[in-house]
DNA sequence: CAGATTTGTGCAATAAAATTGCATACCGGC
DNA sequence: GCCGGTATGCAATTTTATTGCACAAATCTG
């Protein structure tokens, strides 16, 4: 991980469409010893994939909310059980178990109000173990990226 | 927008890198109308973009933090000035203005402990206008993907 | 509803890009 | 300074993307 494969991969990271061979120009390499390069980071597991990001409102869910839950019962396997109904919805995008006087917090894309409406009686109805939960709608986007900087 | 756009969209959120001949396949075209649909697409701004996605523990930022924020003093023009400030820091990769009683709520990706030490020194001392800020830190990422179903 | 127009499709040729073999250059350890 | 392992550039090869074109499907129009 020198300074050639960090600007790889911020570069790709940027923009994953880029030719290899306009990457080796930038970085200053020949193609071949840059494409080797973005192999060994993709087989070591540095780059995990590559994915093509919609913009939400064009793809029909320009809603979002984040969810903070508190359970009624707590411990490692409740915590479990929860995370497993909450990984299965397609609202879901992001789902965490966190510390603080919260249990999780859940990151939601949502169509409308109405998918939100049936996805609270489906996730926070009696028998969830949810002692009560507390939503945020996002109201401005300043920052959404998935850049990891290097 | 018809079955095989979706079906496109879909496996491109899933893996870009697949060759468009695959994808042709996949989805039942040929090859240069699979192509054509993609191209269209992306001009229509559906595929906002393409990138790489980083193993954040091997990339040196395992640890990730969920902050709300509550300002001082509230109405648009703080939120925008408290916003603005949050952006320019590399370790928040996503910042919202949200409805509640919290006004903000950022995602953090930090290298370790001392990392969020400076950034809340930086970001949360007096004279940025935050009257009060909880952080959770996450201890398990039960799902964390960029697609948006369709 | 027929004709016209736009839009989408497959095929085949072409252009561009990725990939590989190989000889050489570089690096850390001794 | 020498050695094993690793990275590099070049050029040939393979794979992939891209384009022109003729035709088909869907949509519009009067």
């Amino acid at each position: 991980m020198d300074r050639i494969d960090s600007k790889l991969l911020t570069l790709l990271q940027e923009d994953a469409s880029r030719t290899n061979a306009d990457l080796a120009a930038e970085v200053g390499l020949s193609p071949s010893s840059c494409l080797r390069r973005i192999r060994r980071l993709k087989s070591a597991g540095v780059i995990d994939r590559v994915v093509a990001l919609l913009n939400p409102a064009k793809a029909g869910r320009g809603m979002k909310a984040i969810v903070t839950v508190e359970l009624e019962r707590h411990g490692e396997q409740h915590m479990r059980r929860f995370l497993e109904l909450a990984v299965m919805e397609p609202a879901v995008i992001q789902a965490y178990s966190v510390s603080g006087s919260t249990d999780a917090v859940l990151m939601l894309r949502l169509m409308d109000m109405d998918e939100f409406d049936t996805f609270c009686e489906r996730l926070f109805r009696d028998r969830t173990n949810v002692a009560r939960y507390y939503t945020m709608f996002v109201i401005r986007t300043a920052k959404e990226t998935t850049v990891i900087p290097l």
